[in-house]
DNA sequence: GCAGTGATCATA
DNA sequence: ATGATCACTGCC
């Protein structure tokens, strides 16, 4: 493999615990192919959401026609809108059933989940679709290497409807320096 | 601090 | 059919 080539992030990837996706999905690049040619931008911010125990994770509620992806295996998009207006992107990881996936919530100078997509036309069109597959949308590792001291871990955002234990749980991950 | 916004899901 | 909820944003 090229040190420094593109290297598309493979199913293979996704399918491990959702912290540790999240983890390692900061530095890898976004890349969104549309009408106007291929563009990409770093993920800065991620957040991971566990399975059914996990109570701030739609997969909590039970298998419905919203969460079916989370149920699935692991390296689909997981699209949702939220608030009548926003769209949510995810990546669903772990092992079929695991109902785990990860917010992709930064984006280099884009900050917040909403806006990413927006700025991205991203919506429900991609859901359920594999990354890997390069459906307009996919993960390319450019081997950037992100150090232990340049992540960032700290509670998931607007997740209090859970609870306080799955509240203050550490699983967004933030860049440093991307934040301000 | 909180309004806007409408799909989704539980309840009936 | 109805009502509550909501992984956000932008404005006050």
């Amino acid at each position: 493999m090229a040190r420094h080539g593109r290297r598309v992030l493979r199913t293979d990837f996704f399918r491990r615990p959702a912290a540790l996706v999240a983890r390692e999905l900061l530095g890898i690049e976004l890349v969104r192919n549309q009408d106007g040619g291929p563009t990409s931008s770093i993920i800065t911010e991620t957040e991971a959401y566990e399975g059914p125990h996990d109570l701030a994770s739609h997969s909590s509620r039970g298998r419905t026609r919203r969460t079916e992806v989370m149920f699935g295996p692991a390296g689909r998009f997981y699209v949702y809108l939220v608030y009548g207006l926003h769209w949510m992107l995810n990546v669903t990881a772990g092992e079929p059933g695991d109902a785990a996936a990860v917010l992709i919530r930064g984006l280099g100078a884009v900050s917040g989940p909403a806006r990413l997509t927006t700025a991205l036309g991203i919506d429900d069109s991609l859901n359920g679709l594999e990354a890997a597959k390069q459906n307009g949308l996919w993960f390319e590792d450019r081997g950037h290497v992100v150090a232990p001291r340049q992540v960032l871990r700290s509670a998931r955002i607007g997740v209090e409807y859970a609870g306080p234990k799955w509240t203050r749980k550490k699983l967004r991950f933030v860049l440093k320096g991307s934040v301000r």
